[in-house]
DNA sequence: ACTCAATCTTGACGGTGTCAATATAAAATG
DNA sequence: CATTTTATATTGACACCGTCAAGATTGAGT
């Protein structure tokens, strides 16, 4: 037993691997996670990953589902030291989703890139899915009179921050830095989001 | 003269090469995408394409610069068609790059990959650029007492229609269509950030 | 007619993912 | 403890990829 505490031959390869691609990856971007690259760094041959990993794209999305799980972990914490204001929670998930966009853009690329992974993996889907229901949940508790339910302002709020981050990484606002904080329209964004851009008076 | 019209030996393989490049993106995403089978659907050796494309990432960039003008054009065409309305033209820009996305799965993720891309090409940021300083335009155009800038409320719209056509591509919103529109969300999500999503009373 | 430059072909190199066959070592069984 | 079974890792091969260098071919300019 103890299956996956101590396996037969290296230890445990799999983590190993995992530890391996993730380093590739902060390092080169995803084109650098190549399955040969991950096992010469593990110090092993290029064929052993094949027995923890079915092909490259099982590699790519196990690494993912364990972005996503520590990316769900960090929204956990910052959750705990909120308060009560619905709007600092709701701000918390848009700040914490762009901070860790913005500290680890091939990590934040990787996971959206769901075209390079694996759809119907569970792990992937469930840590996905965690982060989107607690959203709701917050989304939902108190709010006012809106216009919309709760999984329709989730579904923005979380498309505008994936949005913003692919923009930020991509170089595309860095003639529009706030002079204040020096990033631009960060925290503006969601403040537009919250009052709302159309043309009726505000608040 | 006339150098593009009709160049040496194959009449325009520049053009024609695009027009192959264009064709197996739509049929296989764009990891189909690559030199030799574009070449060889083109009917050339592999090699000739280097005579008109750096690189594989200069092709990309290029059918992608060419796919930008498509969107823009669609845009234009809309808006001639556009009422007066401040909301109406808004909704135009969100409306027809969620109809280009989800019509064409694989332009919409090839333009957004910028790190497969070439950053520093004029043609395509200038595709881009003209998109969003339209979408300034309109949105500066007799808007109310906004607590944030135009320039604001574009990153913040063209973002979250960013990310909500990605979210669909990757079937994630599958669980939560309207029973009116069969869509999920679509109108509803313009709708909430034109109204906003904080907790104050809404008109 | 001649030169020249642009264009395309041929052939090679190292890298990749993946498969099949083999070796090895741990676990399970007797 | 000996033996079998199973999981793991290695070796070697294959096809494909992007890219480079060298040569052949063709159009344009003089």
């Amino acid at each position: 037993m103890a299956k996956r505490a101590a396996p037969y031959h290296h230890g445990d390869l799999r983590r190993a691997l995992l530890a391996a691609a993730l380093a590739l990856l902060d390092e080169g971007g995803v084109d650098a996670v190549t399955i040969r690259a991950v096992a010469r760094r593990t110090g092993v041959t290029h064929a052993a990953p094949a027995n923890h990993f079915r092909d490259r794209e099982a590699l790519l999305t196990a690494l993912a589902a364990e972005i996503f799980t520590k990316l769900s972990a960090l929204i956990s914490k910052r959750l705990e030291k909120a308060g009560g204001s619905r709007d600092a929670r709701i701000r918390v998930f848009a700040d914490a989703a762009i901070d860790f966009g913005l500290r680890h853009p091939h990590r934040f690329r990787l996971i959206w890139r769901r075209d390079s992974l694996d759809g119907a993996d569970d792990a992937l889907n469930r840590a996905m899915d965690g982060i989107y229901d607690r959203l709701v949940a917050e989304l939902a508790a108190g709010r006012g009179r809106a216009a919309v339910s709760a999984d329709t302002q989730a579904i923005g709020l979380w498309s505008m921050v994936h949005g913003y981050v692919c923009m930020r990484l991509d170089g595309n606002l860095v003639s529009k830095a706030d002079e204040a904080t020096g990033e631009p329209r960060r925290k503006a964004i969601v403040t537009a989001f919250l009052d709302g851009i159309g043309g009726g008076a505000k608040k």
